[in-house]
DNA sequence: TGTCTGATTCGACAGACGTCGAGACAGTGC
DNA sequence: GCACTGTCTCGACGTCTGTCGAATCAGACA
């Protein structure tokens, strides 16, 4: 069914200290992709943050106005690059988010374990050089 | 003629705390959707870990087999959801990434405290079915 | 000034994506 | 067995995206 490609990404040094390798981006783009739908990033927000871990299709698909084929489209996309995890229970599906890649997402865009944040190279707001 | 708009996002708990508000969603989903293509992906991780913190048009492009404009085309896109500023100096033009965002976006994802999350999540499924 | 190099913009095209309605499939309950 | 509910798949449609070649813009230099 699904293919779940990204979950067995080699873990990954953060993009602020190496140049990512073709491989990796190849591997880990995909999940970027799926997260870069507005819907997709609260439906993947809901998954994760469900009490209990997992949450039903049911509960998902009236907190948004679009119908339930477009839901489950865009449940598919998650599932398909490994963010989440689907499970037929009787009439219901639930749904169940997988840490691990996500935490290689969030590693390669540095959440390093909190405290050596890179920090801002000289960088003033009001820069704006518009070298259009 | 940028435009940016991810870059004044306010910040936000992990999506696995909280579920990410429609607004929130709309403001970083383009973020994430910059760094949905491999291309986009390796730009963005040579830009930041460029040392000086900044890099040269001029080596990015040779690092690919695409044609100048595609990889100006790919720069652009990462310069409108404000991962990236640009900045020309004579000749040449400079990238340089904005951390504010990056870590927004791994904040999002889980500044998960380490250590905590495994890949499988309490399992027990805990019939939630008020769905009707 | 004229020419050269480096980078961006413009216009075009194929392919992917987001959305929907209709229909099919999986379980439940009578 | 049969009807009902919940979810997914399929096909279609309009829009967006990634890529290219050609043209244009911005500086440097003779």
């Amino acid at each position: 069914m699904s293919k779940q490609a990204a979950v067995d990404a080699p873990c990954c040094p953060p993009l602020t200290e190496r140049r990512v390798p073709a491989e990796t981006a190849a591997v880990l783009a995909p999940a970027f992709k799926a997260l870069g739908d507005p819907v997709r990033l609260q439906l993947m927000s809901m998954i994760a943050s469900a009490e209990g871990g997992e949450i039903c299709v049911c509960d998902l698909t009236p907190a948004f106005d679009l119908t339930g084929p477009t839901i489950s489209h865009h449940l598919r996309t998650l599932r398909e690059v490994g963010l989440v995890d689907a499970d037929r229970r009787g009439t219901w599906v639930y749904y169940r988010a997988r840490p691990t890649i996500l935490r290689q997402l969030a590693g390669l865009l540095g959440a390093l374990p909190a405290g050596d944040t890179v920090d801002e190279p000289p960088h003033q707001a009001p820069a704006r050089r518009d070298c259009s």
